[in-house]
DNA sequence: CCGACCAATTTGGTCAGACCAAAATTACGC
DNA sequence: GCGTAATTTTGGTCTGACCAAATTGGTCGG
């Protein structure tokens, strides 16, 4: 992740946290380039190409006479992102719903790529399994794993928009879970469940139950993450006394 | 739709459809922008603007010292409205993904919505389902209705996530699709049948029936919209004999 | 012949000031 | 009070310039 950012993006980044938090009512006049230029201390073209990427992240439309700002709900989805980053603690129901998008998309991936798998792609998804298997104790150390098994799964299945939705997902939520701090804990045996359950699938070359596999795993990571998010609230809560 | 642009977006148009259209290796340095100034005879302001457009898009990667084109399947959801449009026949298999995903996403809100529904939302679904069951002769001239019932069913899952994605997917297929005249024809009592049991989904609350007919609609809705694409395929061959 | 190092060049990032056309705002006349 | 015309504001573009970082190419030492 490189550190070096331009002045541009980071007064993107600003005004694009300002819209996010409401501080512009939907529909309000946005400050013009030059009140911006003159707030930054920057450049018209700086503010003009920080602007841009409001655009074509739907927060704004520009126009000759004034840019206006629009309402959240029909930004893209590259908003989620930073409206998770918002506060310190992530909005729980956000989170939730963000999980559960993911699955169906997971679950439509698995179903497929099981389904579609040749000889060698089932025999590379098993070996994927088993080695995760081995390391089921730790769930912080099967990620990569994890994500591993997913790619493949991504691959195999070949839906070029599910892979599209799922990057930004992944690429706006996973990593904002890590640096926020949330360690799902899971039950004790739902893990190991769901490997047998995916190995049992690839044996059998079983889409739907691979579906299904996927489908209850979400459900418990679903569970384990509220639960974390409930526990970092209440620890911030305490320190705050 | 507004048929002023400016020079940057086109700019930013003719090249995402090069990129798209493969005319870069991935991970190619990309023209620098004093080059590209000259070739579009424009200012290296209306360039730059153009490609923060594309390093939004996913589709370069900006850095002092040169930018580089990215492969197409680490871009962002907004390419793929582009990505469709690129040929007068739309790519059969990406319009398939398309709807599979769509279908993930509008099974998801409807069991959703119709679980979570109140008493006011459950009679203005069901109000708005006897709507379309009235005009369900004509596909087309249902369209507003359908998008109507979509959208309602979209506010009472009342799902960020769900709702961001849609908002990119329909407005990157559904004009796209009627941009190219692709009209699908469905079986005859296939779309009663899917109000039908809409219909009693709202009168029982059941969310899960209310997933397993809008599943049945998509999966009749691809059958429809592939063969519509075949169709067109053949009578542009026929043309060009 | 190869690899490491250093200088020259290219490239992106930003700034300043200017002009135009379209939209919004204000002033004016009825 | 309202519609219209004049004015101001605002976005879109251009030119030309400077800086810092990355690339490139050459040079030197092994």
């Amino acid at each position: 992740m490189p550190s070096t950012t331009t002045l541009s993006h980071e007064i993107a980044d600003i005004l694009r946290d300002e819209i996010l938090r409401q501080q512009y009512r939907s529909g309000e006049r946005f400050p013009s380039e030059r009140d911006l230029a003159a707030r930054f201390d920057a450049s018209r073209g700086a503010v003009r190409e920080a602007l841009s990427q409001l655009e074509q992240l739907g927060l704004i439309r520009i126009q000759p006479g004034g840019a206006r700002v629009q309402s959240v709900d029909s930004a893209s989805i590259a908003v989620l992102g930073p409206l998770l980053a918002l506060d310190d603690v992530p909005d729980a129901r956000l989170v939730d719903q963000f999980l559960q998008t993911f699955a169906v998309m997971t679950v439509l991936t698995a179903r497929n790529a099981v389904d579609v798998a040749s000889a060698e792609q089932l025999v590379q998804l098993k070996q994927q399994v088993i080695e995760l298997a081995d390391e089921s104790n730790d769930f912080e150390a099967m990620q990569p794993q994890w994500r591993e098994l997913l790619e493949t799964l991504s691959v195999v299945s070949d839906n070029l928009v599910v892979r599209l939705i799922s990057n930004d997902l992944k690429a706006q939520f996973v990593d904002q879970m890590i640096k926020l701090g949330i360690h799902p804990k899971f039950k004790k045996n739902s893990i190991k469940q769901t490997l047998s359950a995916l190995r049992v699938s690839l044996n059998t070359q079983d889409g739907e139950l691979a579906a299904r596999a996927m489908q209850e795993h979400f459900e418990e990571l679903r569970l384990a993450v509220r639960e974390a998010i409930d526990m970092k609230a209440e620890g911030l809560k305490q320190r705050a006394v």
